[in-house]
DNA sequence: ACGCATCGCTTAATCGATTAAGTAAAGTAT
DNA sequence: ATACTTTACTTAATCGATTAAGCGATGCGT
């Protein structure tokens, strides 16, 4: 590889030159500069990462922490369109991504001290434990960190707007007549507690009394959950006009149940998702869901994350909220 | 952080001493040894990976390509698979990941550049335009790289079993007493030249003469495409019995497409995916198609990958095939 | 013409870890 | 007792880039 000493040694000048030329520091002639750039260019000079990381103690790396525990958290597409926007956005702005992990090989590490080891200048936590001993160390750590669908004092995070989502969800089915809807809700995590608390609040400010066997819970992504959920709603003596599934994908889960109990939708019953992802609208009939926007959130993550990074002087917490939008879908019925 | 020379210092030997002791070397005492390792643990120490990456011209760390163009090659079910084992299994090995792309910030540069600059010990190529002169300098430069679903001149490639996934898919329709086979296939890429042939054989070989408008160009993982072609093998005057789709999401576009034309599956139609994602085993009735095993091909690829970094001297280029299975799913009827 | 600032560059230290080469002390052989 | 090993360290150079401090040379003011 070409190094600064290379570059010096063709154009006469010292190493400190060549770096300060290709620094843009002050004390450098124009034509000393040109020359320098010109050579580097010639040579196709690359900078040494890990030289210039050891040298600042910053790395221009950013860390993605997915949490070990919720088993491949990338393979989501709402995670996976996180990630994708946020490798774009970092890359745009010089910031190559490394995931952290708790274990690195034979060495036992937590999360903080791998964000240490590979001296990442950030970390965005997308999907974790937010309870996890090891990720609350490391967002009240000294790195800067963003967090996703989840608030750290005095930390910046974006927020997928859940009581939005919710009660847009609601009102649309409120609007097409519906009065009786469940809600299947997922764990309970702190995004659960707002999408069950705009659930909840919602159906108060529409005058609905919901039964309390109407609110059953879940687990995302788990279809075979909502199927027996779904299998216990339609025991009900009083059955629900309408389904909230946690996720487009228990939506799946449920919607085969429905068929065994020879229910069509949007016929005999409605059914509303959330996420909005793709295959959610290529189904027929198409799924009401709500598309959550990841890579606004991921876009945001990163930029936010690198601006704390670069200018932490000006920086103050904040917490940014995005709205995604609803997606109509022909899974409702117009009743009553 | 705590740093060798804090070690050192407490334990009133050279820095010298406490980086041998830590990394094994044979020329320590016993003792001296178990004070450093101990210290060494009390204190948190952790290695500088900047600056042994400096030193050591290698960075543990491993770079992991997918292409920009494909336009989010992680959102698809089968690469954030492969992406999640090929994570597990350097991670256990010691080993971080970084995505690599071409450009960085203002830094132009094309693939090799951005694994040189993160000093990268290697590159997995996991989805990618396999004729971008950028991907071919890469795969032919002096860094280890192994390639997925492509094979490179005495390279190593982790290879989906293409011929034989096709294979068990037109025997398994066959056998179902299906003659009339369609087969909308994606991109020519080399994968689907494989597929291709692999169905032209395999039809051959069951005595099947397939006209040449029952094999139609389509796009991976769109459903529309997909939906277009399945409309015009409605149209032709000889229809299929069964229609083959490039993978499980285009399926969908295609299913869509049958209800509207009142068909149902399998009864009136039957259709078989490719890829084997989760939710076509979710949906009613579950696809038939072919699970491609993601995991193993990307944990295959951490471990050859490394295997080549760490013993050059003994490695071999290899082509290893990796046999997914046969979901059989409810989407094929049984005929004749 | 003398003092002083400015410009443009070089020198040398530094980041943290590794390792070849060197060395002092103890052990062994003759 | 002398010469040679072996053991267990230390010294110092090194990886490549950055940057504070230094230093000549020129320009400027009075």
């Amino acid at each position: 590889m070409v190094k600064i000493s290379d570059i010096s040694k063709l154009c006469g000048v010292s190493p400190a030159t060549v770096s300060k030329a290709l620094n843009g520091a002050s004390d450098i002639s124009q034509e000393t500069a040109k020359r320098v750039r010109e050579t580097a260019a010639k040579l196709g000079y690359l900078p040494n990462a890990s030289a210039r990381a050891l040298k600042l103690g910053r790395s221009y790396n950013i860390g993605v922490l997915f949490s070990d525990t919720t088993g491949g958290g990338i393979s989501h597409e709402y995670f996976s369109r996180i990630l994708d926007s946020v490798k774009v956005e970092a890359e745009r702005l010089g910031y190559d991504i490394t995931f952290i992990s708790k274990d690195l090989g034979k060495r036992s590490m937590d999360y903080y001290q791998h964000a240490k080891y590979r001296s990442c200048d950030g970390v965005i936590i997308a999907s974790a434990n937010f309870q996890d001993p090891a990720i609350i160390r490391l967002a009240t750590s000294e790195i800067p960190t963003v967090t996703l669908d989840y608030t750290f004092d005095s930390r910046t995070s974006i927020l997928s707007d859940n009581a939005q989502g919710m009660e847009s969800l609601v009102r649309f089915v409120y609007d097409k007549g519906h009065r009786k809807i469940a809600f299947l809700h997922g764990e309970m995590t702190s995004v659960t507690q707002k999408r069950l608390a705009s659930f909840k609040k919602t159906c108060a400010a529409l005058g609905l009394e919901i039964p309390a066997e109407f609110i059953r819970p879940a687990i995302y992504h788990d279809p075979r959950t909502s199927g027996l959920q779904t299998r216990a709603l339609m025991a009900l003596s009083i059955r629900p006009t309408c389904i909230i599934y946690p996720d487009d994908l228990s939506f799946l889960g449920g919607m085969s149940e429905l068929e065994r109990h020879g229910l069509s939708i949007p016929d005999d019953i409605s059914v509303v998702g959330y996420d909005g992802i793709p295959l959610s609208q290529v189904l027929r009939p198409r799924l009401t869901t709500y598309r959550q926007a990841g890579e606004k959130m991921g876009t945001e993550a990163a930029r936010l994350l690198i601006e704390q990074i670069e200018q932490p002087e000006i920086w103050l917490p904040q917490q940014i909220t995005v709205t995604g939008e609803l997606l109509p879908g022909d899974t409702v019925r117009s009743i009553g």
